[in-house]
DNA sequence: AAAAAGTGCAACCGCTGGAGG
DNA sequence: CCCTCCAGCGGTTGCACTTTT
């Protein structure tokens, strides 16, 4: 079978342009998208006069230029999301990306390769074991909870959209997240048809949804955090050990998919100290400390 | 101040599978 | 079926930038 490589090396293809794309390139792109539309790639990469595959075109699009697309940190919400899904579903980065509007399935693997197998390495645990993963669920995603309650009572005048959205970038982040950061706010809102609404909530049992009406299918209780998150509303409890997930695009076909994390196996889980609150009581705890330590590092918002 | 090491992320690569002729 | 084209995925790389020595 031939590849995409091997189709783009005929004719015309022979003087292709690669490496970082410049400012009259993202401009080609966009107004070439924007009068046409997407999709084959090929074909649109030689109709707008653009120098690149067809693939090189479609990354750029989906990955950098098209309306929607987020820049900057991870927020803990999304954190959460993505270490609940990854401990379900592994390295379906594109998967785990529908789940959250806006990110691409290039940054969630830049994150999960850059921050978590980091942290995987600091522990000296494999970022694949199950042990990982329980260290996860029991020592950092209830930290992140805790960021995301914090976020919650600071932007409560506030959206949230826009509050991590600017509080949360760094110094580096801006210079670093946008080539031509003034091109996109001025030619991005321009002719594209709106994006499709999606929520996500996790509920009282951490039940993580994506549909159109989660808030009418489940009762919201009292002591459930929520919290407005772009197009999304995000449920959560605090607990966190129990994940259902349901994809309702089409409501009459509920897809469960069951996110049931292992809590009661914690005797794998080789930690000198065994919970979170004597973690955090630093005298009592060196190790855990540490390890505490070194998960703030890799949250830097 | 300069060099070395580390980090983050955009972009590329190879592969797979579906669609259509 | 077989072949070609294409879209999409996950893994990997290159390099700009930051931090450390």
């Amino acid at each position: 079978m031939k590849n995409w490589t091997d189709s783009c090396k005929g004719e015309g293809f022979d003087q292709l342009k690669r490496g970082a794309w410049t400012l009259e390139e993202d401009n080609l792109l966009i107004h070439y998208i924007n009068c046409h539309g997407d999709g084959r790639w090929n074909l649109l990469a030689k109709s707008a006069g653009l120098k690149r595959t067809g693939k090189s075109c479609r990354l750029r699009w989906l990955n950098y230029l098209k309306p929607d697309t987020k820049r900057g940190n991870l927020t803990p919400q999304e954190q959460l999301v993505i270490l609940e899904l990854h401990s379900k579903w592994g390295n379906r980065w594109s998967k785990i990306a529908q789940h959250l509007p806006g990110r691409t399935d290039n940054e969630i693997k830049n994150y999960w390769r850059t921050r978590v197998q980091k942290q995987a390495r600091h522990l000296k645990i494999d970022s694949n074991s199950k042990r990982f993963v329980e260290a996860l669920h029991r020592f950092w995603m209830p930290r992140l909870l805790e960021k995301v309650e914090q976020t919650s009572s600071l932007s409560s005048s506030s959206s949230l959209t826009n509050s991590t959205d600017s509080t949360l970038t760094t110094k580096t982040d801006q210079n670093k997240s946008s080539t031509h950061p003034q091109t996109e706010q001025t030619l991005l809102t321009s002719s594209c048809p709106p994006q499709p609404s999606h929520k996500e909530c996790i509920n009282s049992s951490s039940t993580v949804f994506a549909s159109n009406s989660c808030e009418k299918m489940l009762p919201q209780p009292p002591d459930q955090m929520s919290q407005l998150y772009g197009d999304s509303t995000i449920f959560y409890n605090s607990s966190f050990q129990n994940i259902n997930c349901y994809n309702t695009t089409n409501i009459n076909e509920l897809d469960m998919i069951d996110l049931a994390i292992g809590s009661d196996d914690m005797s794998t889980l080789n930690f000198q100290l065994a919970d979170n609150d004597r973690m955090r009581n630093g005298p009592n705890g060196d190790m855990a400390a540490d390890i505490y330590w070194n998960m703030d590092e890799l949250w830097k918002l």
